[in-house]
DNA sequence: ACATATCCGAGTAAAATTGTCAATTTTATA
DNA sequence: TATAAAATTGACAATTTTACTCGGATATGT
């Protein structure tokens, strides 16, 4: 069970952006190069994140992309469910109402434990959250080098 | 995220020895007939749960499968680290040691939260505790039929 | 005008997934 | 001992998914 590139980089992508949030709209091209992801592939990735609603583009020069909402209104969750789909561990789960098997699955309750513990953390984790791990870590690092 | 056939299929195999646990034997035919699986594939599944220990074969006519250590010692985990290998939400966590940016890495810890929570579940569930499940599911759904 | 950007759709190589199958070996039992 | 049941092994193959790549169109600040 791994993540995609999909999910990681959109969430390494909208963290960017949250780190900008409220300043100038970033490029895909900045963030391409801070993060090291392909350009052409971000743009793919942001085509989607747009449709969604997540950002909103400013086209022409020195254009780029904001976050439409502030970053502690956005959670991991609404990346992931634009970029990768809802977390599906096991058909046992969403498909439940046409298989006639499920008064006698016996694994579709363990399913359900690692889909909730799963959905837990992407709901209730926001970019904000993720931009203020980021801050402390600096502060810790910076602390050790001197 | 979505976790693979071969897990999902791993489980459902395990369960079915472990209901049978104590008594004789129980072919991949009767698992691939009882949890709808291709035979074949089972086969394969199989051949990796052996090789890890998991199981013990005994060949021949009135052979099968039957569990190398009682239910209640087995884990989720055992069971997908065999089968889908470790959970790897991303390789910030794997491969932290030769990562030049794990000091400046904003996802890492989202992704290693995501990761403990997962086999915090699958560590701590045992073979046992689906088997409980199921007969647990079994008497309220009797109930509900009288 | 021109350099920057997003926007859009198509295509593509490689990898992973999900099987299928044939041939061999082992063993209980009739 | 003959037979049938069952594991063991290794190879192969279809399909899907992933992770990009590219070409051109459109928009806009300077
Ligand atoms: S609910 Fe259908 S097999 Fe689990
Ligand atoms: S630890 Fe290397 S990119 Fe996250």
């Amino acid at each position: 069970m791994k993540l995609s590139t999909r999910g990681r980089y959109g969430v390494k992508a909208m963290f960017e952006l949250a780190l900008h949030h409220g300043g100038t709209p970033v490029s895909i091209k900045e963030i391409a190069e801070r993060q090291n992801i392909s350009e052409y592939y971000l743009e793919q990735l942001f085509s989607n994140l747009r449709k969604a609603g997540l950002v909103k583009s400013i086209r022409g020069a020195q254009g780029g992309y904001v976050l439409s909402r502030p970053p502690e209104e956005i959670t991991i969750a609404d990346i992931f469910n634009v970029l990768e789909g809802p977390i599906e561990v096991s058909d046992c789960i969403t498909q439940e109402m046409n298989c006639s098997r499920i008064n006698y699955c016996a694994t579709r309750l363990l399913w359900l434990k690692i889909s909730n513990s799963i959905n837990d953390i992407l709901n209730s984790t926001t970019l904000q959250d993720v931009v203020n791990d980021y801050n402390n870590l600096q502060e810790k690092t910076k602390g050790k080098e001197e």
